[in-house]
DNA sequence: ATTTACATGTAAGGGGTTACATGATTTG
DNA sequence: CAAATCATGTAACCCCTTACATGTAAAT
């Protein structure tokens, strides 16, 4: 139920349609919820018909920019949904289980995948360092910046690290399998 | 399609039922890729229909213990699919999702949240020393115990750093709010 | 004999992804 | 007018979760 709450903070930060907060979640939301528009339209229909949120007024048919505020409930609902309790979850990497699988019938073309990995957590490091920079720039005196700003360092550290166990690991797999895989 | 080759990675590493996949699931596996015996014995299904893991022709009612082991067809697609190239996605995490929110509705018990969650990964954080203590006290020897060692450090080092970012906020949010949410 | 633990499943529903469809607006 | 772009949606499919159902074996 997380891209239902993540809609209702981003209206209440800002009213947008659906392809604005599709573009947000792209930007500054994405680095700790990901949607596509799809999800997005059809969360914001079911928000409506539970009538968390109110499509302004003007548009009457396809094709034309459909406006979202938050009703007073859907402010409800989202505190309420901040009060309970989620317990962490596990994490899901398929590339461990990739390099798990390596071990057992060779490593094959592992150590690229996992330099291309180690690029994509670099990119992905820099759009967030660069959002810092644009975002964040000054000492951040209102709270609710200091939390975003919190938020982002979160991904950034998250990157970081990631690079660095990469490394780690390409260097272990670089000694253990110099050349190509055994044959069976 | 993760779990269908973290499945058959399994089977490779040791000829199972689906409650002992289910098991090493919850000691082993679990922390790159978690599973409930619901969606193993479904997988197991499918993977016997597709011919790529095969029964040992014991049991032949219900409640029986059921041993799969894998066919060279399986074998085969765990090999091709290790050669695919999956970009890493980006991370979920409903705890920002909340901290974000608590940035524009008040923060509510959202403190005592974190530090459950801080506590959360201190137990996976031990878990997985002791795991390491248990299965990987000697020099590794042999390069397939290098490589389940280094996954292993993969999730030692990613609890550390969430439990480092979580006393960070937890830090920053107790100065930005030291008492209740404003009342609205 | 009943209970407990072990073991394998079924059913319903939620949420996400991919591919496709359709209407409006702008641009050459 | 045609094409590209913006914007909203539909449909099918896949995977996972939760709750429940059923059968066997061991313990008391």
């Amino acid at each position: 139920m997380s891209l239902r709450h993540a809609i209702l903070v981003a209206l209440l930060e800002r009213p947008s349609s659906g392809l604005d907060l599709a573009r947000r979640f792209d930007r500054s939301i994405g680095y700790f919820w990901s949607a596509t528009h799809q999800s997005i339209y059809r969360e914001l229909a079911r928000l409506e018909g539970d009538c968390l949120v109110e499509a302004l007024p003007q548009p009457n048919s396809r094709g034309q920019r459909k406006l979202y505020e938050v009703l007073p409930a859907g402010r409800s609902a989202l505190v309420a949904w901040v009060g309970e309790y989620e317990a962490p979850e596990r994490s899901r990497d398929a590339l461990l289980v990739r390099l798990r699988a390596a071990a057992v019938v060779g490593p094959g073309p592992l150590l690229k995948q996992m330099r291309l990995h180690r690029e994509a957590h670099a990119e992905r490091h820099a759009e967030y360092l660069e959002i810092a920079r644009r975002d964040f720039e000054d000492p951040d005196r209102e709270a609710s910046a200091q939390v975003r700003h919190l938020i982002l360092r979160a991904g950034v550290g998250l990157e970081e690290y990631w690079m660095t166990w990469l490394s780690e690991a390409i260097e272990l797999l670089s000694d253990v399998d110099p050349g190509d895989p055994p044959a069976p």
